[in-house]
DNA sequence: CTGATATTTGAGTGGTCGCTCAAGAATGAA
DNA sequence: TTCATTCTTGAGCGACCACTCAAATATCAG
């Protein structure tokens, strides 16, 4: 055989989903990525074939991080409608991270790509309707566990709490968050709880 | 004296904010400019300076479009919690218009710039600020008529509003959002009304 | 008309873009 | 050790980037 790659893929990948996360897809340059991955121009090409493709693994694998951290409240035994809650009030906190990015990456994504064609886009928007259908299942399960009424519309309650998370984090962005971020992700937290039946 | 500008400056300006509302800051090249407003190089410098200072004044132009919106809704009589309700009502359209984008051009471009320090974003922040304080106003303006209780926070309420516009907004701007967006937008001019004291 | 002043034109600037590939270095099977 | 195989290196590719400027063109005062 031949010798292996030196560089670990998996953090690689994490370096470039936080750098393309924070500035985007058109304003990161391979020089950009050659300097954050500590790889030169052949060693990505090989790696990845292509920005764009390197783009989109990063996108999967940001994508992927978020589903498994629901996927794990979930699992944790919590009821779904305090874990959605408690996923809201986490949104408070966004301010004082040190996070790439505040606003989701799907969203800064597809807000770069206007073009409904591109693999790019449409990538994010399959990855986006996977989050929403998360958040759908959330309230789903809620009713199934009796926490709200036969009659609520999972579907319309989870893409407004998507809309809503969408919302609050695309604010967030902006650098006097900090002020009123921590009010509004404790407003709709409790607005979740509200629907508790019981 | 000599010869006038051929091109009408504020057609042109119009036509600039709808192609980087569109396509965003660093997707646009001088070429898509050239072509969309059908100028030579040499014109738009001499007319704007520099391709970030064209995008300022496009910005801006973008920003007093809505904020004189608003203030035209406001001026024409009806309630304060009216004009923010129906407001929101009217993103309920957004799918079915022919935009330049469904997303707000301040929040894209806040999503765009990282960098805090540069002037483009600082200008975003600064203009998505004053959009803010609209909603806050019409919210105060609704305690002093008495549409909402004296102990109403009409900043908190304001910000809160505009977090979900932005939020709804962004979320319009997914290929597949016709079918719940209507939805949403009843849900949040319905959450503006139900806030009514009488 | 003439001449002074302004705008328009578009080829051309240096620089950066995403990307390639031949040569060198490291590996493991025989 | 030998050698086939694979990975790494980085100079360099053509294309496009934002931008410039001298020449051509249009306008108006006199």
């Amino acid at each position: 055989m031949a010798r292996k790659a030196t560089f670990d893929r998996d953090d690689v990948l994490a370096r470039a989903r936080d750098l393309f996360w924070r500035k985007g897809y058109h304003a990161t340059s391979l020089k950009d990525l050659e300097h954050a991955l500590a790889l030169k121009p052949g060693s990505i090409y090989a790696a990845f074939g292509s920005k764009e493709a390197l783009f989109c693994e990063a996108l999967r694998i940001y994508a992927k991080g978020s589903g498994d951290d629901m996927d794990k409240a979930y699992a944790s035994g919590a009821s779904p409608l305090s874990v959605l809650a408690q996923h809201a009030r986490s949104l408070g906190a966004l301010c004082d991270q040190d996070r790439p990015a505040r606003a989701c990456m799907l969203v800064k994504t597809i807000l770069e790509h206007p073009e409904e064609g591109s693999p790019v886009r449409q990538l994010a928007e399959d990855l986006m309707a996977e989050a929403g259908a998360r958040f759908v299942a959330g309230f789903a399960r809620a009713k199934a566990v009796g926490e709200l009424p036969e009659d609520a519309d999972a579907e319309r309650l989870g893409l407004k709490f998507q809309a809503d998370v969408v919302g609050l984090r695309a604010f967030a962005q902006r650098s006097d968050a900090g002020r009123i971020v921590p009010a509004l992700a404790e407003d709709l937290a409790q607005h979740v709880e509200a629907m508790r039946r019981t």
